[in-house]
DNA sequence: CGTAGTGTTGAATTGAATCAAGTGTCGTGG
DNA sequence: CCACGACACTTGATTCAATTCAACACTACG
C-alpha cells in the first residue's frame, strides 16, 4: 500500500561493482561509466531513466548537461547543505545515500527523509528559498547540483522538462502524504515493513538487489523516521528476524519472505 | 516549531463573525465581489493574493483567467474527485473547506489534508495522473478548476507562473513534512495546539478572525488527519478547556491564549 | 588495547487506544 | 412544532503498544 507509484521492481540486475571508472566516456557499447566519476554527463549516466531526465529527447539532455555541475564526493557525514542556508540549487544523488533532518525546539534531530541515486534532493526550499532541513551524505557519496534559476529558466524552454519537474515534486508529494498516513495509522512492525519494503524498491530501481542492501542510516535514524524510538526499531528487527521473514546482521537486510512482509501492511 | 513557513499572522484582525466571508471587502471602493459567486474573476477575485495568481501582473492574470473554470458550488459532503479518478484538473478553493482522505485497505479512513480558502488541491495526481485521494466539501462551498494540461501550457508561456506553481509545491512538500515530523515527535496535545495555530494562521490569511472559528471537520476527521482517535482529540479539547487556552462549544472554537498554546509547541 | 559510538535486550512506566455507556445536536417527517 | 433516529461528542475504566530507564554487548577505529 505504501508505494504506488514506485514499486517497478525490475528483474535486471547487472551486479556491476560499483566503483568501475571509466575515463573516456566516449563510447556507449564499452558500458555505461559509474557514476561515482565526474566526468560522466547525463547522457551516458546509468540513472538518466530514474533521474531528471526522463521523458526528455537527447538534445534536451544535452542542455540540461550543460547547467548541472558535478560536485567534488561527499565523504560519510558531509553535509550538502545546512537548516537555514539559502536556497539556490536542487542536488541530484548520483551514488551513496543522504538523510535529511532538522533540529526541533528542544534540540532533538528528525529525520524527514532518506535519498537514493536518481532521486531529487532540496525540493522544499523552492518556495520559501530557505533550506528548511539539513541534508547528509551517510556514506561515500557524489550529487549533481542544480542551480535553480537556471533549471527555471531551462524548463521555460523545454516544455518537457518543465513537465517531468512538475511530476517530480507531484510524486514527492505523494511520498509525503504516505508517510502521513503510515505514520498516523501503522504499527511499529507495519512502519518498518512499510520502509524495508520501500529501501528494496528504491534499491531494485538502482539496479541492486531487492532483498540483501546494507543499510547505511542507524537504527536512531529510522526511528527518527518512523516516529519511534531506536529500542524500538533494535526490537522489530530482532522479533521480523525470530520470525523468519528477514536475516538482520549488524546493517545488513536480507529479506527471505517479502511476501509475508508485504503482508503484514494488511493486517 | 511546527509552521515555520505558515505563521504570518497578519495584524490586521477584522473581528468578524467566525467564518463569515466578508461580503464588500475592504478598500476597494464598490467592494469586489463575493467569492461564492461564479462570476467572479482572478482579477477581482479577493483571494488573489493568497491564491495561484500572486506574483502575477495584470495581463497574466487575465491569460490566467481564461483557462479556469468557475464550477457549481458544492454541498457539504460532494467530491470534487474520488481516489483513482483520472487527474485532469488542480482546483483552487473558493470558499469553504474540504478534506482529503483515502480508505486503507482495512477499509478504515485516513485524512491526508484539509483545505481553505486560495489553497490549492489535488497535486498530488500530477505525476501520477490518477488521483490517489478523494476530496470533499466539509461545508458550502466552490473551487475554481484549473485543467492541468492548461495550465502547463500557460506555465510555458508565462515565466511566473511557471515560477509561483513550482513555489505552491514546494510549499506543499514543506507542509507535508512537518506533518511528518509532528506526527512523528509530538504528544497528542501538541498535536492539537499545532492543529489549530495552523487553522489560525490560514483564518487571518482570509481575512476571517485567527482566535475564534468554526471547525467543519469532526472530530474523527481531526484525529484521522494528527493520527489520534476521536476520543483523544475530544479529551485533549477537553483539558485545553479547562485549562483556559480554549473555549470549546462544538465546533466553535476560541483562542484564549494564543501564547500559552503556541508554547505547548516547545515543551 | 581502549574508547566512543552503535545496537540489543529486559523491566517498569505511561500516553493513548479501546471498550463502554451515556449525552447532545441536527435534520426529517409526521 | 415536536418526536424520532442518526450521528457526533463526552467521559470513565481498562488495556496495551511503545517509551523510558538501565545494563550490557558488539564493532570499528585511532
Amino acid at each position: 500500500m505504501s508505494n504506488q507509484s514506485m514499486n517497478g521492481f525490475i528483474g535486471i540486475n547487472s551486479k556491476q561493482p560499483a566503483s568501475v571508472p571509466l575515463a573516456g566516456s566516449g563510447t556507449q557499447s564499452a558500458g555505461r561509466p559509474c557514476p561515482q566519476n565526474p566526468g560522466v554527463s547525463c547522457s551516458n549516466c546509468r540513472l538518466s531513466d530514474l533521474c531528471l531526465p526522463i521523458s526528455l529527447n537527447k538534445t534536451e539532455i544535452v542542455q540540461l548537461d550543460e547547467i548541472i555541475e558535478r560536485n567534488r564526493p561527499l565523504r560519510k557525514g558531509e553535509h550538502i547543505y545546512r537548516q537555514r542556508d539559502e536556497f539556490r540549487s536542487v542536488f541530484a544523488v548520483r551514488s551513496g545515500s543522504f538523510k535529511s533532518y532538522l533540529l526541533g525546539a528542544d534540540g532533538q534531530s528528525r529525520v524527514t527523509g532518506f535519498f537514493m541515486p536518481g532521486e531529487i534532493i532540496g525540493m522544499d526550499g523552492i518556495g520559501s528559498r530557505i533550506h528548511g532541513v539539513s541534508t547528509m551524505a551517510l556514506e561515500h557519496a557524489s550529487i549533481c547540483e542544480i542551480p535553480f534559476s537556471q533549471l527555471e529558466r531551462l524548463s521555460h524552454q523545454l516544455p518537457n522538462l518543465q513537465s517531468r519537474f512538475f511530476a517530480i515534486m507531484s510524486n514527492e508529494i505523494v511520498k509525503d502524504q504516505q508517510i502521513h498516513t503510515l505514520l498516523s495509522s501503522y504499527t511499529a512492525e507495519q512502519r518498518l515493513a512499510s520502509f524495508l519494503l520501500s529501501l528494496s524498491a528504491r534499491y531494485a530501481r538502482c539496479q541492486l538487489s531487492p532483498d540483501r542492501f546494507i543499510l547505511h542510516m542507524t537504527r536512531s535514524d529510522i526511528g527518527e523516521y518512523l516516529g519511534l524510538t531506536l529500542e524500538t526499531v533494535s526490537r522489530v528487527f530482532s522479533s521480523l528476524q525470530k520470525k523468519e521473514l528477514l536475516l538482520v546482521k549488524n546493517r545488513e537486510i536480507e529479506i527471505k519472505e517479502m511476501e509475508k512482509l508485504k503482508a503484514i501492511l494488511c493486517e
